[in-house]
DNA sequence: GTGATTATGATAATCGATTCTCATGTCATG
DNA sequence: CATGACATGAGAATCGATTATCATAATCAC
C-alpha cells in the first residue's frame, strides 16, 4: 500500500547528501541549475534535484531564497540572520552578512511585521575585475 | 511608413493619463490588473494597460517595482526614495517611507553596490482588522 | 534471489506573467 | 467621406520556472 505515491517522498534520495554538501560548499546560494551543474558527474536530474531541495526545505534543512525574476536559490537553513547581494552581471547570489539598524521599524504605524529582507544589487568582485 | 509598427508606440495612448492618474492615487504601488480593474469601466484591455505603463517606464514616468513572485507593480518615478511592504494576507504592496542606516554598508569588501531594495513582510492594517 | 516498493530521469504539462498577433476601430487630415 | 497611420482588445503565443507523468532502474524486505 502506498500513500503519498506521487508526490514529494519521505527523504530517502540518494542525493540528499550530496546537494547539501553541494549547498553548503557554495557559501552563497545557489539555483537548482547551479546544484545540478555541480554534480553534472553523478547524472543526477533537475526533477530529482527539486525533489531533493524542497524536502529539505520541508525538513527545515535548507531555506529558499526568493528573488525577483529569477529562479530560486537555497542556502543551509541555520545560517545566522544575513541577507542578499545580488550581481547585475553574473547574476549570482552573495551573502551579505548583518544587517541594518532599525529595520523593521520603518514600517508605519499600524502595519505588523514579521519578517524583512534586504536586496543589494550591482558588481561582484569576480565581475568587477572582468570588465577592467 | 511605419517603423517600430508592433512594438511600443510613442506615447500617445489615449488610456495613458487615467492609468497615470490611477497609479497616483493609488499612493502605493499598483500592478497592472489593479490597474485595469480600476478602469473596468473604461473597458481598457491588459495588453494596452503592458503598453502604456511600459511605455511610461520608458519615458520616465512611472518605475516598476519588482517583487519575488509577484507581478510588477507600478510607481510614480519622482517619489522620494522609500522601500516596500507586502502583506502576506491580501499580497497588496505599500510604500515604507525612509530607509535604514548604513544600508549599502553591509555589502562585504569588493562589492560594488548601486542599489538596494529592503521590502518588508507582514500584515497590513487592513487585514488584521479582517481577522479579528 | 525474488517480488514489491519506491526513486529516478526524460520530457511533457502546467503556471503566471507578459508580449505578440492581427482584425478592427479610431482619428486626423485632405 | 476617403485614406492612411496608428491604437486597441481578444486571445494566442511565449517565456522561464517548476511540477507532474510514467516507464524504468534501484533498493528493500524477506
Amino acid at each position: 500500500m502506498r500513500i503519498d505515491y506521487h508526490n514529494h517522498m519521505a527523504q530517502r534520495s540518494r542525493y540528499t547528501d550530496e546537494i547539501l554538501r553541494v549547498v553548503s560548499d557554495a557559501g552563497r546560494p545557489v539555483s537548482v541549475d547551479e546544484i545540478r551543474d555541480a554534480l553534472r558527474e553523478s547524472g543526477v536530474g533537475t526533477a530529482t534535484v527539486y525533489r531533493v531541495v524542497n524536502n529539505c526545505v520541508e525538513g527545515g534543512k535548507l531555506k529558499k531564497v526568493e528573488l525577483p525574476n529569477a529562479a530560486a536559490r537555497f542556502e543551509p537553513a541555520d545560517l545566522p540572520h544575513h541577507h542578499h547581494f545580488e550581481c547585475d552581471s553574473c547574476r549570482k547570489v552573495y551573502d551579505v552578512p548583518g544587517c541594518a539598524q532599525g529595520v523593521a521599524d520603518l514600517a508605519p504605524e499600524g502595519f505588523e511585521v514579521s519578517q524583512h529582507e534586504i536586496l543589494l544589487k550591482g558588481t561582484c568582485p569576480e565581475c568587477q575585475e572582468a570588465s577592467v
